[in-house]
DNA sequence: ACATACTCTATTGTATACAAAAGGTCATCG
DNA sequence: CGATGACCTTTTGTATACAATAGAGTATGT
């Protein structure tokens, strides 16, 4: 494995984990001594990163952790509303039995991380991110994944999981299972529909849990 | 001015010009030569271009100069058409008065670039690409721009307003015009609608020109 | 003649040293 | 006391040398 993969996945875990701050300054010497490589492959690393939102840049390009407004995230997820509902509705026109099996498998994954008194959030994250990948797959769309790859923070798609309660976690396997049916029946704009809600279902969630914990203090204090 | 950003305009002009043929292979020791500068700010800069979709690269990172084939231009024009549309949507119930002042600015001098027997295609692209992104300040979604940015390839709009006749030159004005209308009555659905048409029409432009141009060996040969 | 493996070359990956620039600090002046 | 400017530290930018790897070409065996 490269020098700049073994950084770009050491940073990125960093970040994800909470090791560096949101907001943090991030120095290239400093990275490249915490992850045994110099500052050549640190700089890769750190405009991979920065393509994926993980890291801000300063316009004299110092590097930032970054973190996000409530607005930024409204803006992402009605972003990938759109953007995902579109690949849904081109899923439907194109998806292979081959693609179709594999999203009934890892949905299957899902039912069976979330059917549980204790679910399973991990299994659950990792079986929604490669549903919704065999979803873009099947769209056939190769600009559209690169931006969807870029749009969807991966920290803010945990946060909402894990907020979600044991309902809701039973709702989104639901939502899936109906997008596999509106898929195979080549409904474009079933798939479309169903995908949408299921975004905003999701950002709404996140809004909740996020948002009202940032107003809380105001009104205690209020 | 940095040695990356000199690299990264010189590189990217060689493209445009076409001294650098479509899927040629770019190494980065010959460019490092040919700009006068050592490889690494030549890497920075091919990120860059490959970001902007100007260069790919092989899995085995091996950089070359972008062609695109007609379906990809089509997928380009069809994320475009959904993402500026929506753009215009947002721009119309926010673009403040200095915002619009600006467009009419530049819709005025695209008018003048047009309004000859030999127009200025030089000075519409300008003000075109200009007029598009007040659009885009006015829609004040930073993430909408960026992916805008990396989608709105300039070879395409270079050569698509390089094909228009002075009729096509003066519909894009007016559609312009159009535009600044309905976003000044901030009537997003009318602006939305208006800016899906602009850019549909662009892309048939575009594929009239070019996609007929590739098919016509074909018919000769049969 | 064709396939395979090997070597040799071209190209990218990484480390390090030094240069340039930005930011912060402290002293001085109004 | 606040503002301003010089310096000093920190951080990024660039060049260069060397290492690792992919690809092309060649020779050899069948």
């Amino acid at each position: 494995m490269k020098a700049s993969d073994r950084a770009y996945a050491r940073i990125r875990s960093m970040i994800l984990s909470g090791d560096l701050p949101l907001g943090a300054q991030i120095g290239e010497e400093a990275l490249a001594s915490e992850c045994g490589v110099s500052r050549t492959p640190v700089r890769d690393a750190l405009r991979r990163l920065e393509l994926e939102s993980f890291v801000v840049r300063t316009e004299s390009q110092r590097c930032f952790v970054a973190d996000w407004s409530l607005d930024d995230i409204d803006e992402g997820f009605i972003l990938r509303g759109m953007l995902e509902s579109f690949a849904a509705r081109r899923a439907a026109q194109r998806a292979s039995s081959d693609q179709l099996d594999r999203m009934r498998h890892h949905n299957a994954c899902i039912e069976r991380a979330v059917d549980s008194p204790t679910p399973d959030i991990d299994a659950f994250l990792e079986h929604n991110r490669q549903f919704h990948s065999v979803i873009l797959d099947a769209a056939a769309s190769p600009k559209l994944s690169g931006i969807l790859a870029r749009l969807i923070e991966q920290p803010i798609v945990s946060r909402t999981a894990h907020n979600y309660d044991h309902e809701q976690l039973l709702r989104s396997f639901r939502e899936h299972d109906e997008l596999i049916a509106a898929i195979a029946k080549r409904d474009g704009g079933w798939a479309e529909s169903i995908m949408l809600g299921h975004i905003r279902r999701a950002f709404h969630a996140y809004a909740d849990a996020h948002g009202r914990q940032r107003e809380a203090p105001d009104l205690a204090a209020a």
